[in-house]
DNA sequence: GTGTGGCACATTTTT
DNA sequence: TGTGCCACAC
């Protein structure tokens, strides 16, 4: 290993001088001896195995900080890669923090960002305008959807939702339409016609002049490997690259860091055959000074993103790929008790096939991880709602407490109970705003004035309102526009030549000449600037001279008023934008919003407490941590099992869940579960039993909840902790109110599933009574579904109607 | 071309 | 539970 390598020199400015203070000393403030290393050495490759909680953030930051102040690199030299728009916000702001306005022409962005601003200087270069269109999955599930129903690919059992899957995991391997159909075996039809897909989506794309996700990897890739001078100008100026949550990154990705790493020149003659593909062997290295340093930040413990093509390899093979790399960890926790983390090293520890590494922390033992089970998911929820409240009281903010889930329909229930028990929340990403079809259209109508060849915009509001245009005179312009060889939007302009009745007609030239009003606000003559409130002023011309507003407002569902709500939101967001990117352009705001991504929308300062999946928890941490739904089919999800190394990637995603925690974890499971409206029994997840006993605290263990006339009966409506008991909590780390030890609690702790309690075959008809453990007693009413999940609708004489699972619930016949 | 009602199907995670 | 698609009526 080549350490302490001599400090790169850097566009004539030395690197420290020997014996000299350093100039980065107060950077290292505070910084154990690991993190030190991570932040000060120098040289061609750099991994940072960053364990949970470890302060890999600051690192990073100061490293970067580092290289400025030691004059290692121009803050242009830099080209930092995070997960999320927010993570390199934050970034940004921290590293300006640390040494000023030197920070500013850093590209500190994520791997799609910086890929749409290459591709938006490049785009000429390979049949693509400056004004391309990113499609988000939803648009090009669309678009494949067509392309499906067209080849009628659906006899051969491509779905558009397997189709687009596949697609996406041929990119994210670099592997395009042409190559895929030169290997496929073209005698089998459903290969053939599944090859035909493909190319004409992407034959749609260039078309419409537009990249889905995975294109802007890979395009960007392709681009560096069929211009080689192109790549060298990227080469030339990124001299320092760092990326963050590195085992997330997939092939394209990491073939991107390749080129990119790559000695300037190295690419000097053009590759042979036009496709650019992958050429895997490393190459020989002429001159290593003259390759950018990569410095990788990464956890192989937190990767959680094999679904969609992460390869795990890319951080465990570092070393192979970039020999001589130095290789720092960082163990030591900064965030987490000593009970969280011996909880998570212990389930952590049951994944074979990994690099055995403790976390550890000084902080001491802390409280106890609360475990509780619910009847249902509501009972759960519940209790997440009464511990919320209960935190609030002792002085926890809302905005330090966050709930995991592992699907985002999990958040439905805790949803309704926080809006009974009027606990402030905020849900991250699930239906997202800019899913939602009137922003959607919105956002076609602004697409249309700056990308007229993306015709699917085209066709989403030329009856948005409704303006009696239906499909059969889409397709006359459509055909009208084929046959002129101009774009659909251009066709729009000859609204009399396209043989239609007077006042589709009349209704065309109307939209035209919106459109055309529009682009005069929005798009800058040759050379003119806008003003950075044009894209305000445009969104807001469009929605009100095409009618869509109108429509709105007069529309009596009740719904459409929310939609105005969420429009007049859109329009604020651009306002915003205009504020924070006083030069942003249109085609910058629509790539901004294409691109934002789930963790995004965070807001630190709301106040409210957080839900959220386990992938979007990713990257943050919170002083109080619900972990919800710790059941079987869950957690690890149910098909994930069919898939190789699915259940460690769940593992490893339950890790990633309890490390957020600083203070207090909560695990939490129910029962019985509802989906699709059926009720079915949940099983306590097999991850639980990997958590030592002694850890857990369980206010309600699934022991209790099973066992037939367990000694704890549970009332379900019971406020745990009760309002203004009067207890008084100076300390932070308050003691909660605590249920006296489960008697059970051996019985669960390494047998998982517990004996669940079974009423057989018990029939019950309507009119029977029955006697519910909390519920008292009550009236059958009716009974409906088949053997094991027969549920009991029951009138109960004080708790009203409910639904019960017959099998397994606390009741008798009377 | 538009609106309605019935029915099938779905939920793993996401830039 | 709820969404999306299709068939049918206006």
């Amino acid at each position: 290993m080549t350490d302490a390598s001599s400090p790169l020199i850097v566009g004539g400015d030395r690197g420290p001088q020997p014996g000299a203070v350093r100039p980065d000393e107060d950077l290292l403030a505070g910084l154990n001896p690991p993190q030190r290393e991570a932040v000060t050495y120098r040289g061609q490759a750099l991994l940072i195995v960053a364990g949970a909680g470890s302060g890999k953030t600051s690192v990073l930051t100061r490293r970067v900080a580092s290289l400025l102040r030691t004059k290692d690199a121009w803050p242009s030299q830099i080209l930092a890669i995070t997960f999320t728009n927010k993570a390199a916000g934050e970034m940004r702001e921290r590293v300006a923090q640390l040494i000023g306005d030197r920070a500013q022409g850093m590209w500190i962005s994520t791997f799609h960002s910086a890929c749409v601003r290459i591709l938006r200087r490049e785009a000429e270069q390979f049949g693509f305008t400056k004004s391309f269109t990113i499609y988000d999955s939803g648009d090009s599930r669309a678009l494949i959807k067509r392309l499906v129903k067209e080849h009628e690919a659906d006899a051969f059992g491509l779905t558009p939702a397997a189709t687009q899957s596949r697609i996406s995991k041929l990119k994210n391997e670099l592997t395009d339409a042409e190559s895929y159909a030169r290997d496929a075996n073209m005698n089998d039809p459903a290969e053939r016609v599944f090859a035909g897909v493909f190319a004409d989506y992407q034959r749609e794309l260039q078309r419409a002049n537009a990249f889905d996700f995975d294109d802007l990897i890979a395009q960007t890739v392709y681009l560096f490997r069929a211009f080689p001078k192109v790549a060298d100008v990227y080469r030339r100026r990124f001299r320092h690259i760092l990326v963050d949550e590195y085992q997330d990154t997939n092939h394209a990705q990491y073939a991107l860091i390749r080129e990119l790493t790559k000695p300037v020149g190295a690419d000097a003659e053009p590759i042979s055959g036009g496709g650019g593909m992958m050429i895997f062997e490393p190459e020989p290295e002429p001159d290593a000074g003259d390759a950018a340093s990569l410095t990788v930040v990464g956890d192989s413990d937190q990767s959680i993103y094999a679904f969609r093509g992460a390869d795990i390899r890319n951080i465990t093979e570092f070393e192979r790929d970039f020999p001589g790399a130095k290789v720092v960890l960082l163990e030591q926790n900064y965030r987490s008790t000593q009970n969280i983390l011996s909880a998570a090293n212990a389930v952590i520890g049951n994944n074979f096939d990994r690099k055995d590494k403790k976390l550890w922390t000084d902080v001491g033992a802390g409280e106890k991880i609360v475990g509780f089970t619910g009847y249902s998911q509501h009972d759960e929820a519940q209790f997440v709602a009464d511990e919320v409240e209960t935190l609030r009281k002792a002085g926890v903010d809302y905005s330090q407490m966050a709930v995991f889930y592992r699907t985002n329909s999990q958040s439905r229930a805790l949803e309704e109970i926080f809006i009974r028990s009027a606990v402030p929340y905020k849900i991250m990403g699930g239906t997202k705003f800019y899913e939602r079809a009137e922003i959607k259209d919105a956002l076609a109508y602004l697409i249309a004035v700056s990308n007229p060849a993306d015709e699917m915009a085209m066709r989403r509001i030329i009856n948005r309102p409704r303006r009696g245009i239906g499909d059969v005179t889409i397709e006359t312009i459509s055909r009208y526009a084929e046959q002129e060889q101009i774009t659909f939007r251009d066709a729009l302009a000859n609204s009399s030549a396209l043989g239609v009745g007077p006042k589709i007609q009349k209704a065309i030239a109307h939209l035209d000449a919106v459109l055309a009003e529009a682009s005069e606000l929005m798009l800058p003559a040759s050379g003119e600037l806008v003003p950075p409130t044009a894209v305000a002023e445009g969104l807001h011309l469009l929605l009100n001279k095409s009618g869509y507003n109108d429509a709105l407002r007069a529309s009596r569902d009740p719904q459409d008023e929310a939609r105005l709500e969420n429009l007049d939101e859109l329009v604020a967001v651009t306002r915003e934008f205009a504020r924070n990117n006083p030069e942003g352009t249109l085609v910058d705001f629509l790539a901004e919003v294409a691109l934002v991504s789930d963790a995004d929308d965070l807001d630190d300062a709301s106040g409210t407490v957080s839900l959220m999946t386990m992938h979007t928890a990713k990257g943050l941490e919170y002083d109080s941590v619900f972990v919800t739904g710790v059941e079987e089919d869950l957690i690890p999800h149910r098909i994930s099992a069919g898939e190789p190394g699915g259940p460690q990637e769940e593992r490893r995603l339950f890790y990633v869940g309890l490390t957020r925690a600083r203070k207090r974890l909560y695990l939490s499971l129910a029962m019985t579960r509802a989906q699709f409206g059926e009720i079915s029994v949940a099983m306590p997840s097999r991850f639980l039993q990997e958590i030592p006993a002694e850890l857990v605290d369980w206010r309600q263990s699934p022991g209790d909840v099973n066992s037939r006339g367990g000694t704890q009966s549970r009332a379900l409506n019971a406020r745990r902790g009760g309002p203004g008991g009067g207890k008084r909590y100076g300390d932070d780390l308050v003691p909660l109110a605590r249920r006296e030890p489960s008697a059970n609690m051996n019985k669960f702790a390494n047998r998982i599933p517990a004996k669940v309690r079974d009423n057989g075959d018990m029939q019950l008809a309507p009119g029977d009574r029955i006697r519910h453990e909390d519920f008292g007693e009550g009236r059958v009413d009716a009974v409906t579904g088949e053997g094991a999940k027969r549920v009991a609708h029951v009138r109960f004489e004080t708790a009203g109607a409910k639904k019960l699972l017959i099998k397994i619930a606390p009741i008798e016949k009377l």
